[in-house]
DNA sequence: AATGAATGAGTCTTCATTCAT
DNA sequence: AATGAATGAAGACTCATTCAT
């Protein structure tokens, strides 16, 4: 009948009442990622969550707090769960390697499954400002320390192993290259999931190689790094 | 005198009349960006930045229209700049790991000086959705293309020339690292502009130069890096 | 255990079930005594009064009706107590001085002893508008007849005995003063009930055994005493 | 056309628009006395008062600050009037008994004139809880003390002259037995102002005169002052 | 040209009250 | 009989935007 692409629910879920509090909380925060995710924080009206939601604003206040505290609550749980996809790589039986290829199959495999999720935990969060921006610092430290230690574990037969510390700078640069990755895929879908892992796997793998085993580039010329704005 | 960092200006700028147009929109557009990186664009009211700026909301309407004009006009000032510095580094004269190196080094020294026009561009265009998601997608893509224009241009000698459009997404996978590093930065100032710069350079140069030789990693299983959905 | 002072149940009343319905009302009525007198009507919400009580906000409505009626059972039981306390003080068979100054003792006692009570008859109940001015007056109206009856009777003997109505006026003002005193007494804790309750005795009665001999006081100019509007 | 009777604008004053703030901030004070009078703190809702005041919401805000900040404001502007209009009846020319007398008159007068005032003042303060119970406090304060001192100085010739930290509760006695004799007043309002500020101050000169002089109540009986609940 | 004054519209949040189990 | 679950309705507060001077 209307047709506004805005409405969410033309018949809404027919309400089914008096549901136990564990699954009205999955719900609201279904449908809490959902519309973060699109809107972004400030656009996200309440009222909004609480229409997807099939859910009175009033049980979102008792059950998950201030819009606020609904947020972040929304960021950890697809935080955890995003990690959580990832850590299954992690096999001491395979090689590292191995591991991080399946990490970044898996990465990338989450997030097209999962655009809002990963939206809200990329984006969303980041833009957000103090309550948020903790939040998301975290869940940025925890994906590098996961692949760090990945890294550093690959050079435990190597001719200089390195530790976990030294090889943050590099799994900082690999994450940011990954979520890169992501969004120049949106523009440029006729790539696949797993061709885009490939090709991040060997920038990331053959350089790092050659890092670990000593070749390395320089600049030719000696000119002192000065640099005047 | 002034001790709350709130307090933008206890005695405004005495708001000297009839300034030609140019100067009062730089006014404007210096007091937006500041206003937008700190609060993000939600968060940022015309009210402060019209106090910020010494100039009453209504010529803030006037020259440069609404809140959302604004913002973009803010967007694309900075991405401009941003762009014009790294442009300074392509030189047809040296060597195109010289022009990369050059590239990164203006890149994380700009960033360094200009927190909050980075901010503006990186984190709050990208999140405020619509009008300004295809802003940043326009500066992403400048960047990404110039990047990958300077990688293909390595190639050119080498044993299998690349195309400028096959480049794109190592470009990207570039970018993005560049910009994580930034953001790891600043939970670890212990290290310099020039030695973030260098690792980036070392990660991808080499990366990228043994793939340009034919050498790459494959998965040892046999498993077709089948993809699904 | 209990150190935070807004908590009022660490282990609510087990809720015990099955009680018969005068103990629950009871139970009900003390929490909304102690509820309502703390924060004032408006503030006070179901919710607390209810887990204070420790029973369900359905039984409430059930047993007590609405916020509002139950806010009015809370001021009728309290205003009885207090009259019924001070009406102890009359006893035909000593002197009316003597009843006074009992009955001044009892009610600086009472509200002593009884703050909760006092607050909510005195404070809530006149500034909470329509529904409760109404019992507020009435109970007022009672505590001046209490008074003006017990004046009146002093007066029997006297040279010229005094109807209970004339003396309402009095009554009126001694109350008054009562409730001022109390007020008073919260800022100066160092007197004790029965100091206030002299001084109060003292000034009623001895103003009073002049006015009722005939001694009075005028003002000195010849201005008539005129009443505009 | 419409006949509810708390529709108080039917030709809302023609919003004559542009005027200076401090005939706004009257405005806004004006109308929110009225209304937080007749509805008490919580019912008022700043709906109606700019309704009644012929004001946006905005300006209230902009110019006076949050409902609690308003209803202070209200307070405090409706006590000093009412302070000073006392402080009217002190005169050093004239003698205590006539100084008190006009006091009194005063303050019978201007309730009468100002219901609205006085009950804002005397009812809602001091029923509002914290940030209320403390204006109110401070202008109970000022009240007795300025009685005190007047009580105090009618004492100067006297036997034992008085200090006026001594007649402190006298004053609040009598400053009570004012405000409740004016309520009582209410529901009987065939008495005049004048009528009534003449039995008080008979009451309170007379009990006075005889305290001062060293006549005195005490308790017949000699039975100890203990009392039980 | 420049601004203080003004507001419509919208959002978060709370609470008395009632159902369905 | 007793309660966890649920909501309609309402109110404080803010902000982009514009008018009248």
């Amino acid at each position: 009948m209307q047709s506004d692409p805005d409405d969410h629910e033309e018949n809404p879920r027919p309400r089914s009442r008096r549901l136990p509090r564990s699954v009205r909380e999955r719900q609201i925060l279904d449908a809490a990622v959902e519309v973060y995710a699109a809107r972004g924080f400030h656009l996200a009206s309440m009222d909004e969550i609480s229409e997807v939601a099939g859910i009175s604003k009033p049980m979102i206040y008792a059950y998950l707090g201030s819009k606020e505290e609904l947020f972040v609550a929304c960021i950890q749980r697809e935080a955890n769960r995003l990690i959580e996809a990832i850590g299954t790589a992690v096999d001491p039986e395979v090689t590292p390697d191995e591991q991080l290829w399946r990490g970044l199959r898996v990465f990338f495999d989450y997030v097209q499954r999962n655009r809002a999720s990963w939206t809200l935990v990329h984006r969303q969060a980041a833009a957000g400002g103090e309550p948020f921006a903790t939040e998301f610092g975290q869940w940025r430290e925890r994906a590098v320390v996961l692949i760090a230690t990945l890294l550093a574990r690959a050079t435990e037969n190597a001719v200089r192993p390195m530790q976990v510390q030294q090889m943050e700078p590099f799994a900082a640069a690999l994450v940011g290259a990954g979520e890169s990755l992501l969004d120049w895929w949106i523009e440029h879908p006729e790539h696949t999931a797993d061709g885009l892992a490939m090709r991040l796997m060997n920038l990331a793998w053959m350089g790092f190689g050659d890092l670990v085993e000593g070749r390395s580039w320089a600049p030719a010329s000696s000119e002192a790094p000065a640099n005047e704005d």
